[in-house]
DNA sequence: CCAAGACGGTTGCGGGCGCAACTAGTTGTG
DNA sequence: CACAACTAGTTGCGCCCGCAACCGTCTTGG
């Protein structure tokens, strides 16, 4: 009853889901990196610490890696570049010297409060795409797949 | 009757729509290239090449590098790569010298028929978390992310 | 038929990033 | 207290990849 000769299976990558949830997660980014790129010379490991400590004053490395799921080498880096650039200050913690609280600095909080508005409506500009049924549909599956993938916080 | 003091609008990028997105497919991914990675030795380009090239036999470079949205020097070097360890053959195009054409060879498609099974299967089981009409409406959305950025195809 | 430009594919270069080793500081245990 | 195990953060190394320059091959138009 099954086909013998196996009819060699095939897959065609433009409908395979992970690839396509790559290309789309691409294409939104490229989307939006214009923005922090061309407007405020921000890469995104930068812009994640800004829209990270923006939220979370004082927060350590260590925080800022759990919750953009950076590598802590990468943190590191996009912090002690946005230190240079003034717009991030650094201060020991009395609690453990080893650790070193993140605070936007003056031109860093007016950049955020900059970007952040322009960030939040590029991204309302994206979803608008879908009517507000599609989204609640499109959203549950994503909170599904990151549940099941335990990608949460 | 506006508000005076701006209360400083913030963003959490734990529900910044852009950043989840990316999150996910880079989760999404690592499910998967643990199979192309430690039981077939294929890194992602490899791999996506792999697909590409066993379901349009005799394809080019350049086509490949458009239908994966890779740039053609990684498409390149991926091929190069791929030939060295005698997966696929290139062959001169009669028409225009200028273009190889991409075949799978015999143990290219020895590993091509095994892979695509364990793919396959590997999706559906990510899929399933989400139930038939989950899904369905999950995919609706990502249908119209793509046409909307323009990434079909 | 020849020059100029377009195009397929390759490659050197430089930048970004993950890995792992390292420093400095903390915690736990006998 | 001493020593081991652990943690926060930094950094050297090597790999991967995009950029742009390049080579060989078409193509077009004068």
């Amino acid at each position: 009853m099954t086909a013998r000769s196996t009819p060699e299976q095939t897959l065609e990558l433009a409908a395979f889901v992970p690839f396509r949830l790559n290309r789309l997660a691409d294409g939104v980014s490229q989307h939006l990196a214009v923005i922090y790129r061309k407007r405020f010379g921000l890469d995104i490991p930068q812009w994640r610490v800004m829209a990270t400590v923006g939220s979370k004053h004082g927060c350590t490395a260590q925080y800022i890696a759990a919750s953009t799921r950076m590598h802590k080498s990468r943190v590191s880096r996009a912090i002690g570049e946005l230190e240079a650039r003034a717009l991030i200050e650094r201060a020991s913690s009395g609690e453990d010297r080893r650790q070193r609280q993140v605070h936007l600095s003056r031109s860093g909080r007016r950049m955020y409060s900059e970007l952040v508005p322009l960030a939040l409506e590029r991204e309302a500009a994206l979803l608008a795409c879908l009517g507000p049924e599609r989204l609640a549909g499109f959203m549950v599956g994503v909170e599904t797949l990151e549940r099941f993938l335990e990608l949460e916080d």
